[in-house]
DNA sequence: ATGGCCCTATCGTAGGGA
């Protein structure tokens, strides 16, 4: 089965590339950011027509998270338990699988704008709550995936330029620190599993020609549990959606577990 | 050298993104 994840930046203004995007990649879970659209203006039923039943949590403007999925989703959950959050930031929801049930966690991390901002602090707070949350869910879900836009390169090699932005939003030992929390509890990168192209990056600025230059960040990502590691087949960045007309500035990843069959 | 785009909300411009 295949999962994958991506930042539309608003799905009202993605809608006809999710959908083309699914027909030519039909994944098993699609899980996205930025909606940009409060739960009355979710497009359920195109996407039940393309086969995928749904689970949403938006908000008007900003933030909204959203699993799509060929299989039916239950016990759904918004945002991370016992942390007050004004944003809507993470859906999580259970798909049963042939080799048991999968804990799917989509999250849209806070982006923190500058170190030292109030944002950043937030950041901070925000990833300490979604650390200790995890802690439990994965004992109550062995098997889960934890993917989504994590606003964090998390070694060098993730930036085009790591010298230059030193110490920068995406790069600093902060957030660094904090995905290497994240991994600490047992979760392990699932693209860093399988060789891949230098100069790999999920995400390209609209400006200065940033996709053209290959001037990006790998910010999206997908974090699997111990018992998922030998159950990952591939992971993959699909670039193409970004050379589409009027794209989202990030591209899908997608996980392949269980070889197709 | 600097900043250069896109989306939303809303109708000229501001906030946010990364």
């Amino acid at each position: 089965m295949k999962i994958a994840t991506w930042n539309v930046n608003s799905l009202t203004a993605r809608l006809q590339h999710v959908l083309d995007w699914l027909a030519a990649n039909p994944v098993d879970v699609l899980c996205l950011q930025e909606l940009k659209m409060s739960d009355d203006k979710f497009p359920l039923d195109v996407l039940q027509s393309a086969g995928y039943q749904a689970a949403y949590f938006g908000q008007k403007t900003y933030n909204g998270v959203a699993i799509l999925s060929l299989a039916p989703l239950r016990d759904v959950a918004k945002n991370i338990g016992g942390f007050t959050d004004e944003h809507s930031r993470v859906i999580s929801a259970t798909v049963d699988t042939e080799h048991g049930p999968l804990r799917v966690v989509n999250g849209y991390f806070v982006n923190g704008q500058t170190p030292g901002s109030d944002k950043f602090a937030y950041k901070m707070s925000w990833l300490s709550a979604l650390r200790g949350w995890l802690e439990e869910e994965l004992k109550a879900h062995p098997n889960l995936v934890l993917l989504g836009d994590f606003n964090i390169a998390p070694e060098d090699r993730d930036s085009f330029d790591p010298v230059g932005l030193h110490e920068t939003i995406h790069h600093t030992t902060e957030e660094r620190n904090h995905f290497h929390a994240l991994m600490a509890l047992g979760l392990t990168d699932a693209f860093r599993l399988f060789e891949q192209p230098e100069k790999s990056f999920s995400w390209w600025d609209y400006r200065m020609l940033g996709y053209q230059k290959n001037r990006g960040l790998r910010i999206d990502h997908i974090l699997v549990s111990a018992p998922l590691v030998p159950r990952a087949v591939g992971c993959t960045i699909d670039r193409v959606p970004r050379k589409w007309e009027k794209p989202s500035d990030h591209a899908p990843v997608t996980l392949e577990l269980d070889r197709a069959g």
